[in-house]
DNA sequence: GCATAATGTAAGCGATTGCTTACACCCAAG
DNA sequence: CTTGGGTGTAAGCAATCGCTTACATTATGC
C-alpha cells in the first residue's frame, strides 16, 4: 500500500548535477541553496537523500571517479592489444583530458577542508587512478606493476595530467599544444 | 611635524603572515579575522594596508613566488657549471617539496575563485615558473629554450612537482619516496 | 479510495562572511 | 608641546552560510 522508496533512484537521478556544481564553483561556493536550484528542487530534498553537505561532496567524488573509470574501462576493452592500454588512454585524454572534472574536485577539497573524512576520500580516489595507471605502465613495459619504476612513472604522468589541467584552466596552453604535449611526454615517461 | 607614512614597511612585515595563513587555510577560511589576528592586528588595520582582501590574496602570491625565487637563484649562484642549475633544483626540491605553499595558493585561487584578477595573477606566475624550469632544461640541454622539447619538458617538472605536492598532501608519498620520485624521474625528464 | 512517498512552502536557527565607521589613545617627529 | 600618523576598541552593516522544522500538497501503489 506504501509507494516503493525510490530515494536510492533519486540519488542517482540528482548525483550527475551535484557532482557539477562541485566541479564548477568548489566546495564552498556551491552551497546547498545552488547545489538545490541546478537541481530543480528544494533544500531540504538534498538534505532526505544526504545526512549533509559533506556526505553530497564524497558522493561527487566517488561518482565522478567512477565515470572516469568507466571510460577507461571501455577503452581498453576496445583494444587488441593490452600493452597499448596506456598509450589510448594517453590518445584519449589528449582530446578530453579533465572534462570530468576529477582534478577540480581534488583541488577544492585539498584547498578548502581539513576534514578528515574528505582527505581520506581523495587519498583513496587518488590512489585508485595511481593504481589504474601503474597497470597500464606495467602491462606497457611487460615489468611488475610494483616495481619502483613504474610506479614513479605513473607518478609522472599523472603529474603531467594535472599539469597540463592547470595550463588549460589558466589559459597557458592551447588545445593543441595540450594535446601534443600528453601525447609526446606521455610517451618519453612510458617508455622504458 | 607629522610621524612619516610607514605604511609600505608595515605591509612587509605583515605580508609573510598573511601568505603563511592563505596558504594553510586557503582562501575563503583565511577569513580577514583570521588574517588579522595572526598579525597581531585588527582588521581594520589590514584594511588600511591593502584595500580589500583580495588585494591581500595578490601581494601574497607575489610574496610567496618571489621567495621561491629567490631561493633558487641564490642556489644558482653557487654553481660552477650552469647546466647543472636543473638538476641542483630537484635535488633541492626533493628535500624542500612545498614548503613555500606556492601551490596550495594555485589550487585554492583556482577552486575558490572566478574572479579574473587573481587568475590572471595565478597565470603570471605559473608562466613565471614554467619560464624558470624552461631555462633550466634549455640550459641543461644545450638547446634554445624555445624549442618545443624544452617546453613540453619544463610543463612535465612542474607537473612531477605538483603531483609529489599531491602525494604528501594525501600522505600517499613518504619523504624519501617523494624524494627519489623527484631524483629519478627528474633525471628522465631532463636528459634529452 | 486509502495509505504513504515525495515534493513544495515558508520560516527560522545561530554563526560567519567581508567590510566600514566613529572615537579615544599613544607616541614620536618637528 | 603641539601636531598628526598609527593603533586599539567597539559596534554594526547586509548578506550568506549549513541546516532544521512544521505543515500542506501532490501523486502513486495497492
Amino acid at each position: 500500500m506504501p509507494r516503493p522508496d525510490r530515494s536510492e533512484e533519486r540519488r542517482r537521478e540528482l548525483l550527475p548535477v551535484v557532482a557539477g556544481c562541485f566541479v564548477e564553483l568548489g566546495y564552498r561556493r556551491a552551497s546547498t541553496a545552488e547545489l538545490a536550484e541546478r537541481c530543480g528542487v528544494r533544500v531540504n530534498i538534498l538534505y532526505r537523500l544526504w545526512p549533509d553537505k559533506k556526505a553530497m561532496f564524497l558522493a561527487a567524488v566517488e561518482h565522478v571517479f567512477d565515470r572516469s573509470a568507466e571510460r577507461w574501462e571501455a577503452l581498453l576493452a576496445e583494444l587488441d592489444d593490452p600493452a597499448q592500454g596506456a598509450a589510448a588512454v594517453l590518445r584519449y585524454e589528449a582530446r578530453h583530458l579533465g572534462e570530468e572534472g576529477l582534478y577540480r574536485l581534488l583541488f577544492t577539497g585539498l584547498a578548502e577542508t581539513d576534514d578528515p573524512e574528505i582527505r581520506a576520500a581523495l587519498a583513496a580516489t587518488y590512489g585508485r587512478f595511481l593504481a589504474f595507471f601503474r597497470e597500464q605502465v606495467a602491462l606497457h613495459r611487460g615489468e611488475p606493476a610494483r616495481a619502483a619504476a613504474v610506479e614513479q612513472a605513473a607518478w609522472a604522468l599523472l603529474g603531467l595530467g594535472t599539469a597540463a589541467n592547470i595550463g588549460r584552466e589558466l589559459e597557458l596552453l592551447s588545445d593543441r599544444k595540450r594535446a601534443k604535449l600528453l601525447r609526446e611526454m606521455g610517451d618519453r615517461l612510458l617508455g622504458d
